[in-house]
DNA sequence: TTTAATTACGAAATCGTTTTCGTACTCTTC
DNA sequence: GAAGAGTACGAAAACGATTTCGTAATTAAA
């Protein structure tokens, strides 16, 4: 009685097993009737087909994973919503791995999924450029994945990225039409992509508009919170003048609000700042707080029926010229923290 | 070539597939100088074994599942990576549901949940008290699962929560020392324990004072956002003299925070609030924002080690008397949402 | 020297499905 | 009424591991 299988369902109905699976599958070869008698002693009895014994034998597993970098960050939260919005419909499983920012988590993560454990990846890269191993073994193996926001451009995938550079263009122009004089960029490495093309938007304004390049500040704060809160810290003392800044993410955003709190810097009064963020309070903030604001749930929604599309194509051929890339537009939100 | 298995690994050693199974399990059937070999060959080979297949056998499949309400929420994603923390450390991996605040939605996931995919649940329930069928279900089956945060005490099973009524009682408290006369409680619904639980101490709190009960406000905002956006607001309007608001989720206080900016409230002027709340942008808000903060991280930690404690146990006869309940304590930050 | 125990391995069953064949049986069709 | 087509089912072989049960060969014990 422990557990229901499709033999005790069979002896049950004095039907062969293959005629009862083929049954549950609606197969053209079983007559209406039968199917009936199957499909109702199956629902009575609360059938329910083991999910290895099929995937081992459809070598499918019905399950996508997600790798990010962390998951208390409304980006990462709001993409998942997206993701899980797709995979629901598809009658998809999710699994969740967390790199914590560590690429070599991100390796072993990736290379265990060789296993076949799922059908796909969703990645956002904490990988760093020199390192694409991992990825290259994927792509052997005949694994699908998407690149989302954090995107290995030195890979063959398919991806889901924003307009980084251009919305990092667009926070810095408006800097500089605050009359801002110095100019920090706060990244976390310079090995990401998508941070990178941000920080190359914020340095093609400034060479427009003809800033001076010792007025220019690249800040690298690095992934550790202790550590990069010293580190802006260091930097706003002594503070620049007019300084105006573009946090590439919400964190060091919401570090630099904690800092000028502490050390008594007055934004905008001392300081403008600009980040790239999804933070639900962000305009409840003292100040309110200037945004760049990335479609997340739609992110991960594209992401994950791009994914979906590469599994339903694997072992199909692939035109080689229709590598998927989709650009999704950040929106700019002009609040307190940049008000002149 | 395509993919490597067990066979293939012993045909190429001249083994058997049995002693390659024990040695890659290293069974003292084997003798060191087989194992090494066939670890060796394993390694250059670059086996990993079928999941699936060994899943089927062994029937466990070295994975939980976690089912929430939301994971675009603070306290959630806080409480997976407590737990993730946990699995990740034995190895385990977690699939993530999300019930979006539906009881059927949850009942179907816990019901699909059945077919042995998973070999223990973390669940916040998102179900009113009269539907408990899936839970006993799932007893039945001998599914090992613990609730978290939104418990279930009418079933029997293994708990991590928090103190709920005192936190409710000393928030009402603060509330009332700072001279409010009004007092509003605002709740998702009437159907889950945790947050009945706030509304016991804030009762309990505003009986001990000898509250008028006319002043006494219990506001059930639902789950859907633009609905109980309107129910806040229409409750803001006009406002009752010197309100003193009890959030009992996030949500609904930063929904009251754009409420109060919309229609001119002054906070803490006109009106005081304080929230269990886990916005690390508490501190930042204008004004900053009074909150009990739960301890999701550790909830997330504890719940984990209770599932596995309990996966490890099973089959073993449980002494009926020790169901653990573990309640933890939230923190109390005064801030200027309630100054006098 | 005989017996018993130990060591090191292999054959085969098993987990619960899915799927490929095979095959009775009925029904046309000429 | 023989051949062919179609219908409805069953036997058995996968899928890739784990595990039980044997059993030769060696060692230890009596």
């Amino acid at each position: 009685m422990e557990n229901m299988n499709i033999k005790k369902l069979a002896k049950e109905l004095n039907l062969s097993v293959s005629t009862v699976s083929k049954a549950l599958h609606d197969s053209y070869e079983i007559k209406a009737e039968t199917k009936e008698k199957v499909l109702a002693l199956a629902k009575q009895l609360n059938y329910q087909p083991n999910p290895f014994a099929s995937s081992l034998r459809r070598n499918s597993s019905k399950t996508i994973a997600v790798v990010i970098p962390e998951i208390a960050h409304n980006f990462f939260s709001l993409v998942i919503n997206g993701i899980e919005s797709i995979a629901e419909e598809l009658k998809y499983h999710v699994l969740i791995y967390i790199t914590h920012e560590i690429p070599e988590k991100e390796e072993q993560i990736i290379r265990h999924l060789l296993n076949g454990r799922v059908d796909g990846i969703l990645i956002s890269s904490s990988g760093t450029s020199n390192n694409n191993a991992h990825y290259h073994e994927l792509v052997q193996k005949g694994i699908p994945f998407v690149f989302f926001d954090r995107a290995n451009f030195e890979i063959d995938a398919p991806r889901v990225i924003t307009d980084d550079y251009q919305a990092g263009f667009q926070a810095t122009e408006h800097l500089i039409k605050t009359q801002c004089k110095h100019f920090a960029f706060l990244s976390l490495s310079n090995q990401m992509t998508a941070i990178n093309h941000r920080k190359d938007g914020f340095l093609a304004a400034l060479k427009q508009y003809q800033i001076e390049p010792s007025h220019v500040h690249i800040i690298e704060a690095g992934t550790d919170e202790t550590l990069s809160f010293q580190i802006i810290r260091d930097f706003l003392q002594p503070l620049p003048e007019s300084l105006g800044i573009f946090s590439s993410v919400e964190k060091l955003a919401i570090q630099t609000y904690h800092i000028c709190k502490e050390i008594n810097i007055l934004i905008p009064n001392h300081l403008k700042i600009i980040s790239f963020s999804n933070l639900p309070t962000a305009a409840l903030l003292n100040p309110s707080l200037s945004t760049l604001t990335q479609p997340a749930f739609s992110i991960g929604k594209e992401a994950a029926l791009l994914l979906f599309q590469s599994i339903k194509n694997k072992g199909k051929i692939q035109p080689i010229t229709t590598l998927p890339q989709i650009v999704l537009k950040s929106t700019l939100f002009i609040r307190e923290s940049t008000k002149m």
